[in-house]
DNA sequence: TAGATTGTTAATCGATTAACAATC
DNA sequence: TAGATTGTTAATCGATTAACAATC
């Protein structure tokens, strides 16, 4: 562990890669493996060896001469650097199909972000429960925020709702947005957006598909 | 419009942009727009004109000197490379709140997928109308395929039934799957895997909120 | 100590950008 | 034809891999 003080920003290839490796280390962890060397992780993620010292010494360093990488240290150190430890808060905006879904998932919980609300503007769902949550109306979101504020709102409202919401919630001050709409909102570079864009994934898919058959 | 029979390996980062490309000239196409050119897409995508000119070049130039590129028709070629017109068929495996969510998406209709089927293995949901289709049992799959062939299996499922329904997928010759189950599932390479990790995602959004806290 | 494996620097590879000739 | 904008080659930049000295 040479540097502590990392703050050289980190590359946006690596970044990407953080997540995947929380992952991967949180697996070994609960299987109860106890230390791991670069060499079988790049195995087990089909990376290399190299990248995966390469990308934890943007961060100082979390291993050993001789002996590899403690698991359980390692994976504290990833859920440190990646907020999970941060208690953040989220509200769906959107109880439809998908609000639902992401509202009941372990998604949040398992990444230490906790759904305090969810927001509707049907008068159909609002008042309805979900899971432990009642869905509130969207008028309700100012004062709300005001009284509970949250760092994420997940938007999974649909296409023409997209831009408003996003308006309305950068407005508030709200600092990040996940977005499900399948649209690129515009919000001031103050807030920040991390899209799922599940038809550009499907898509993708199909022209892999494509690609395989003709050949 | 230089080379026509272009064999040669698109790179892993041009195929990433591809559906994204879609998505916005969709966009334009649908508010009428006639002709754009790189630099205008650019502007709009938030990308350098040389990029796209570039990224589009892989496939043999949809553009034309002095005019730019016809949204029509580069939506039009741009839509037959990605397989959307290939007519592609996909059932959904895992009948919980986010397959459900899924199958009432319009996300597959848009790019020319079909959700010929759903299935579950819960006798509670077996049976049970899901939007259009019946859900069925997980039984019945292996003669559903023999009798309707698809090539996208939407996985659904809880984590620990991931591997055991993409080895059962891959097995029948399944050719693609749509992996949303948050583990990485090992199937043939002849069998494609398209992964979408929520979780990955809400992580990312998390660390880059940390870093923007801490500055 | 010797063996193992990291941290780190240097070399390679791939992707993006810049520049400009081709051409509509 | 002149102006615009692509297609395409060359230059730059960034990311990955290889190599090895540091060190546990």
């Amino acid at each position: 562990m040479k540097r502590e003080n990392e703050e050289k920003t980190v590359s946006p290839a690596v970044v990407a890669r953080l997540s995947r490796y929380y992952r991967f280390l949180r697996d070994l962890k609960e299987r109860g493996v106890e230390r791991v060397s670069s060499a079988e992780l790049a195995r087990l993620m089909d990376l290399t060896a190299s990248q995966i010292r390469q990308d934890f010494n943007c961060f100082g360093g979390f291993g050993q001469q001789g002996y590899g990488y403690n698991v359980e240290h390692l994976f504290g150190e990833l859920r440190k650097l990646l907020g999970a430890e941060e208690g953040y808060s989220a509200v769906i905006i959107g109880a439809g199909n998908l609000g639902s879904a992401l509202a009941h998932a372990q998604t949040f919980v398992r990444r230490g972000v906790a759904v305090s609300a969810v927001f509707d503007v049907s008068r159909r769902v609002v008042g309805s429960a979900m899971g432990s949550l009642t869905v509130r109306h969207m008028d309700t979101l100012a004062d709300y925020y005001r009284e509970h504020p949250f760092q994420i709102a997940v938007l999974c409202v649909p296409k023409d709702a997209a831009q408003f919401c996003a308006d309305t919630v950068a407005e508030l001050g709200v600092p990040a947005i996940w977005n499900f709409t399948g649209i690129e909102v515009r919000v001031p570079p103050r807030c920040i957006v991390e899209n799922v864009h599940l038809g550009d994934s499907l898509l993708t898919l199909s022209y892999k598909l494509r690609q395989r058959e003709s050949r």
